[in-house]
Order: structure tokens, then C-alpha cells, then sequence
DNA sequence: TTGCGTGCAAAGGTTTTGCATGGCA
DNA sequence: TGCCATGCAAAACCTTTGCACGCAA
């Protein structure tokens, strides 16, 4: 018996081109079905959201919020930039949305910390850290 | 000429009292709704997003944001905890959903980290650190 | 008396859900 | 042929806004 998940389909392979295609900068659920209807496609607003939550599910992409935005923010999660590596870690810049990328071993120290004192295992992939990044914190 | 937050209203009272009474833990303004009209109180949802709004700005509260809710929190930021201590970390476990408030010193030296090295200054109200707690990693 | 704060209801926006249909395996 | 995925529309939700009235100063 088949699952969920398991039939390949014209919007779901669409969608998943569309997000590759964004390259570092983050997307509202709306972005994605704007940028794909230009594109000719006609897939329907709930496809979007079911496909974009199976995605964050599976760690392709994650999701986030910026305060002055109402929706929900995704982002790709270049497969180049984040397995190669030791477990990276996601700084969102509060002011200008910027996303940087972090490979710190201080981050690693806190994690093992965390898990030896406090009981609790991080996940990289779920977790952002919220602030200010340089560039917004000289202005 | 009177300007914006300079009348003191019952309903203004009763709704920082009740906020005041959350001692550490978060809050939606449904919640504040809720438990102010358990007490006796009429207050307008209107009004109370209209005040939480005011006492963010004011920095008496902070708003955050947690991925499975789909409202905004708040926190009461007790000057007690807030100012005197270092400021206090959330850690939400996958699994069960429980969201620990954490006053750890090895986060705040990471803080210190990435703000000399990477320039990056971490907000620690909005900043959730997703992952597995201890009792959820047992099983 | 002045005009801010409130409550109600309606509007606005995002996301989810129900259901019949379409399409992959 | 099974049954998952899709699309549409409606519903569910959270939050904001307009407006008339009440109430603090």
C-alpha cells in the first residue's frame, strides 16, 4: 500500500524547482504561487501549503517568522551549503530579513552543554537564532 | 491636549494586573482574553490587542512567535527576572510540544561569541531553540 | 467639554479543511 | 483498479479597522 507522499506529480516536482530556484533569499507560501502561476503553472493555493509543510517536514526546506510580516517565511535549504559541512546553524536578521549561515564550534559546545546538562538535544535544522546581524546593528 | 496612553481605564488596569500574574510564562492575547473575562472583567478582544500592542512598544512585554501556533505570544518581562539575571532562553521540544524557559550562562557566553566574532546580536525573546527534551529523548 | 479609550461588528489576510475529481502506480 | 494528490470553495483563525458611545481629565 502506497503512502502519503509517495506519488510523484506535475505540481509537486514544479514547486520543488520553483524553491530551488530562489538561492538564499526566503519566500512566503503567496510568493510561491505567484512566482509559479507566472511560470503557467495552475496549481491551487492549498497544494502549495500541503507541499510547502510535507517539505519542512522532511528538512528541504525550513520555516521561520519575521515580525512584520503576517505570513509565514521559507527557505530553501541548499544541500550544498548545509550537509558538506558540520551541522550549520541559521542567524535571522530581525531588521533587514537577511539569513546567514553558521558554522561555529561554539554552537556545537552550547549543544553539548545543553544535552549533557539540561537533558535537551538541539535540532540545527529546526532552530534560528533571532537578532541583529552587523551590517543593521552600525546603522 | 491630551496624546495617546495618558488616560488610566479600568480595563487598562486589570489587564496589566492579569499580565503581571503570568510569572514567567508566555501568552496569547486569546489567553489574555480568557482569563480576563473568567475574572469578571468585559474587556474587548479589540482592546486588548490594542493594549498588548501598546505594552510591546513600551517594552513591559515582548512579542515572539512559535511555529505550530499560529497566534503571536507574549511574555511578561518581569523586571525582577529581566534585569537582574541574565535573560531567560526558550527551548521547545519537538515531540511533546512543551515549550522549557531556560536562565542558562553558557547561552549568554555564546551570545557574548557571536557578537564579538560574528557581530551578530542575539535576541533572546524571540529566539527558540527547537530540538527534543530529556524526558522525550528517554523513550 | 474635549478627545482618548472602549466595544461591537465587520473587514482583511493567512492558512486549513471538506469533498469531489484527477492522475500516479 | 486503488487510493493519494489536487483544486475549488468554504471555513477557521488571528488581527486590524471603522464608528459611535462612554468616560477620564
Amino acid at each position: 500500500m502506497p503512502e502519503k507522499g509517495s506519488y510523484k506529480t506535475k505540481q509537486k516536482e514544479e514547486l520543488v524547482e520553483c524553491i530551488e530556484d530562489t538561492r538564499g533569499k526566503h519566500f512566503t507560501a503567496a510568493d510561491i504561487c505567484n512566482k509559479m502561476r507566472k511560470n503557467g503553472s495552475t496549481i491551487g493555493t492549498a497544494t502549495v501549503y500541503r507541499q510547502l509543510e510535507r517539505l519542512v517536514d522532511e528538512g528541504v526546506i525550513s520555516k521561520y517568522f519575521i515580525d512584520e510580516s503576517s505570513s509565514a517565511c521559507f527557505e530553501y535549504m541548499d544541500p550544498d551549503t548545509h550537509q558538506k559541512h558540520a551541522p550549520c546553524y541559521h542567524c535571522k536578521c530581525e531588521k533587514c530579513g537577511k539569513l546567514l549561515h553558521m558554522d561555529c564550534s561554539e554552537i556545537t559546545e552550547l549543544n553539548e552543554h545543553l544535552k549533557a546538562e539540561h537533558g535537551f538535544t538541539i535540532d540545527p535544522l529546526r532552530t534560528v537564532f533571532y537578532g541583529i546581524c552587523a551590517e543593521c546593528a552600525d546603522k
